[in-house]
DNA sequence: CGTTAATTTGAGACCATTCAATTTCGGTGG
DNA sequence: CCACCGAAATTGAATGGTCTCAAATTAACG
């Protein structure tokens, strides 16, 4: 529903790259496969926004909504959804600090599925038209968006392999690896600790399985001393045999931009 | 192995549109979706390319290539897949005449899954540079393009819903549905009969499910009077209730826009 | 009309689900 | 600081949807 809890306004005085501005995490994340100029960064900070804060699991778009703003991602997680005719959920992606949420939603105007947050976030507001008009005029701002809606993409291509071909053991492992992975850079390590605060139940969602069923393979897989994931925060024991059970390959995370 | 049956070049000699250029499919997708101006179709359909037919089961992309060319098909159908560590095979979407084949491919760089022929089919061959070069000179061309990524990625989407969370029945029906809605204004007709080559073992890796269980759940849904489909032809018999079944709801193809 | 691919059928096994009950955990108020 | 609460995690047992394996039938094609 929305309620906005603390809300600022944030005035773009200066044109040079405030070093401190939020929006700073989008510029380093873009940086790694665009080259920016110091005036495409100017301008992407330059952005107004608006400061919000969400509980847990309250919606940051919802389906059917028209698309009027879209959100960065400043601190917590977010997930897609989609519900099906009989009330099943699943899970389409999580999503990181650093990350817009909603570029597809505000492109192609009517939202297709819900985003919502994992566990109290906060995140910049920024105005769908302010966004566009910023994609019109910095070819290389616009390169970043659009690339970034590719990889989202590709991830969904993956996602479609693991939920679709592989086995309750394997999905589990290469969720975990993906997300360490993506969390790399924010963490300042991939193998953790590091707070990842998901349910049994929503990484059951994110990979097709029930959440009895991903209590028991989570089970082994801290039994065989791969992970330890309890109390809202995942360490990776043995990245490599992970990798291995997870089938896990980063190529579809193009990283090597 | 990429051979080429036939070659023709095709010169930019007007600047009209050219009303049979094979582009035209394009141009009248796009429409559907964005205004474009007489210089935007001109433009598209200047386009140099090369005509290709492709063998059943021929790669048009190869996992791992480096983006060169990209293809817009005119007859037959295309498909993406994903092979899994143990040969497991994900097919992630099918592909129709007036479609682009690999624009996500095209703009990320590298090939991070292959893209595939059904059954004999044609396509125009596009440079990629030459790709890039309209987009940055034509702004509706280019968010046209854009606008088929993330159409794209809302069907992957949707496909993750349908392979992680609903049954062998469901996916079926509702992928049948989706194809028949698709390619209604190709076939001049949503229900059919229209050809529709794929296998029972293609069917099966598209929807998370073996090719047994999918003959099965076909047999079912023939038993039924829902639909006919054999020798590479379907027939939709009852709309209504495979949509029920299918639990379709066209919302994520965004035919609104 | 022969050869190969695709579809169909049957039976048994198994991975994951369902349902229900129990335990643990995180947060809250007394 | 402890008692309490609801949510999350855990456990058990039975069920079932889908898979596996293998063989038979049919269709496609030169």
């Amino acid at each position: 529903m929305m309620q906005e809890n603390r809300l600022h306004q944030f005035a773009p005085e200066l044109r040079e790259v405030p070093a401190n501005s939020p929006l700073e995490m989008v510029v380093q994340r873009w940086s790694r496969y665009c080259h920016l100029t110091s005036e495409d960064r100017a301008a992407l900070c330059a952005l107004r926004f608006t400061l919000r804060t969400f509980q847990r699991d309250e919606y940051m778009v919802r389906e059917g909504d028209i698309a009027k703003e879209c959100a960065v991602i400043l601190r917590g997680f977010a997930y897609r959804q989609k519900i099906g005719g009989d009330g099943q959920r699943q899970i389409l992606s999580f999503h990181i600090p650093g990350e817009f949420v909603d570029l597809q939603n505000t492109m192609l105007g009517v939202a297709d599925h819900s985003v919502q947050c994992v566990n109290g976030c906060e995140a910049a507001i920024i105005s769908r038209s302010a966004l566009i008009q910023i994609a019109d005029q910095y070819p290389r701002l616009r390169a970043a968006m659009w690339i970034d809606t590719l990889l989202e993409a590709s991830i969904f291509r993956e996602w479609l392999l693991n939920v679709g071909r592989r086995d309750a053991r394997t999905r589990i492992a290469h969720l975990l690896c993906e997300l360490a992975f993506r969390m790399t850079e924010l963490n300042g390590t991939r193998d953790g600790p590091f707070r990842l605060p998901l349910t049994q139940e929503q990484l059951a969602d994110a990979t097709g399985l029930t959440a009895v069923h991903t209590n028991r393979t989570l089970q082994a897989l801290r039994r065989e001393g791969l992970i330890q994931l309890s109390s809202g925060s995942l360490a990776i024991l043995d990245w490599e045999r992970l990798r291995e059970v997870g089938d896990f390959d980063e190529l579809y995370l193009h990283r090597h931009i």
